[in-house]
DNA sequence: CTTAAACATTGATGATGGTCAATATCGGGG
DNA sequence: CCCCGATATTGACCATCATCAATGTTTAAG
């Protein structure tokens, strides 16, 4: 089981492009569109701040939810989307969830960029 | 008058950070994410990748209304959103409006990333 | 087992966004 | 001056999204 659902297959479809990159596919083009859908909303890039800022990297729920002045499920939820995303990662110890940058997201999405 | 409007100003309120990053502020992530939700589409990046992969980096509308398989108007209107995120850039000769990459958006963008 | 705390999930609601049809604008040709 | 082709704009419709209140789930403590 992988963690990075969006991000990570990058290496699936695109084995065998005849004429080097003649365009962007539809598919392909939905898949790279979901991450900057994840990036899209400035509380979510506030989140992915705190979370890089942190002391060890990492930040659980309650640290969350203050500085942005959002709700509790509201923050889940946008934490979430991150995770789904492939740039978070969660884990659980004990009663609090610990949110951590996944290494090497960033710059993976950079690469999204560069390779339109 | 600058044609980069959310892309340029990135010198704008963090010229002193008082430690370092704290964290993102609100209207800077407000910024930042307007650029990414430009991108948070499908079609918005196949159309990013069409005017970079086409001779002499332009295109006009009526090469990109095509292969995206969508109305004119829409294209148009996508087109728009480029422009005002400081991605694309819009030149008019006689009817036809020829849109080109604005040169190292992409990679501004990626920078975008890389400071969060 | 019961209680409490941290977090996730569900449902509802108001806002935003993508798309198209219709129309307006702009520039070139006759 | 009038018509035509390319593009932009407007208005409307449906889908998606961000947010919150309420509730469910999990884990530790007693």
């Amino acid at each position: 089981m992988n963690s990075l659902p969006t991000l990570e297959p990058a290496t699936d479809e695109s084995c065998c492009a005849p004429a080097g990159m003649p365009v962007l596919g539809a598919e392909e083009a939905k898949r790279k569109a979901l991450v900057f859908k994840a990036l899209a909303d400035p509380n979510r890039l506030r989140l992915i701040s705190i979370v890089k800022g942190a002391e060890g990297g990492e930040a659980c729920v309650c640290d969350l939810t203050e500085p942005l002045d959002l709700g509790q499920p509201t923050v889940s939820h946008h934490l979430k989307i991150l995770v789904d995303a492939g740039l978070l990662h969660r884990e659980k110890r004990g009663t609090w969830a610990y949110y951590s940058l996944v290494p090497g997201a960033i710059e993976q999405t950079a690469g999204l960029l560069a390779s339109l």
